[in-house]
DNA sequence: GAATTATCGCTTGACGTCTAACAATAATTT
DNA sequence: AAATTATTGTTAGACGTCAAGCGATAATTC
């Protein structure tokens, strides 16, 4: 189904840049309900997965800020997030001896376990989507999509 | 700046799916952000104005349920902003007679000049950010997502 | 025509997001 | 060393989103 038609518009988009916008931003909502979908089967929601799997991966020793960055999400979300996942015993916040300002963010064994057990149906859901993309379609797609993110964060804001 | 710099992912991405959703989430995360700070400008979140731009094209009369599938959110949502809206006086519910289930909504002429002098801003802000994109590149992306968006759509969930 | 089912808009409550401000603490400048 | 500036995490308030459930009303079935 198109654009057009998905979105009920009556007369056809005229503006092929403006449809490709729409098209991102809509695919991302849908992606992020599908998401949501998945998670729910496991009493997260997405920005608690999204943590979950950061840290998951992470190689190093992350502060909140760190993960912030990562998530591309301010302090104040992430302080949200994780208040919700401390609560339920899947991630913990060290103490930082030397620095008083901060806190080490990682999993815990629950926590650990919970990812463990998401993570492959995340997989099956990524790969279910885009099935149909082979490589060079995707590069371009990544390569596409990047070139507008560097626009997107130019100095002018 | 490469996903993999951007998101200081301390391994290379093995998997060029997985990377492809979240170059998608990512961008429609950035794209939003630099239209909020564009609406807030005008004292409108991206909710509103996107209600805004929907009535000002559309070209038959739209309920509540209309806008939300063009919106595609829900109707609690669509309840919600045009509350905001209509208390600013830009939109307005009209009672439909013969049916008093529902109400059709319009802008306001308040309404309507104020997205008369946003549009050409962001109209500005589209072609900014993907001017570095030509019309193939264009059609190929949104290709790729509809691709994608049919996948998500499926009657699996 | 009556009964059942579907749709519409609204409300509630939970959640994540943001901005703006704050206190505590580090880092830098002077 | 002292003063200034920057960073960190938190809080508060506003907003949009969703799911779930509600009552009113249409539409459909019987």
């Amino acid at each position: 189904m198109s654009l057009e038609q998905e979105l009920k518009l009556e007369r056809p988009m005229d503006d092929i840049h403006h449809e490709a916008i729409l098209s991102i931003v809509r695919t991302a909502g849908l992606l992020s309900l599908k998401g949501s979908t998945l998670f729910r089967q496991f009493d997260l929601t997405e920005a608690q997965f999204n943590v979950l799997f950061s840290l998951k991966y992470k190689e190093t020793v992350w502060t909140q800020s760190d993960l912030g960055k990562r998530l591309v999400v301010t302090r104040a979300s992430v302080t949200s997030v994780l208040d919700k996942l401390e609560s339920k015993g899947l991630v913990e916040r060290r103490v930082v001896e030397g620095n008083r300002r901060i806190y080490h963010v990682d999993l815990t064994q629950a926590g650990r376990e919970l990812i463990d057990k998401v993570e492959p149906r995340y997989r099956e859901n990524i790969h279910e989507v885009t099935a149909s993309l082979d490589r060079p379609t995707c590069e371009a797609l990544i390569e596409s999509l990047e070139k507008i993110r560097v626009q997107c964060t130019r100095p002018d804001d």
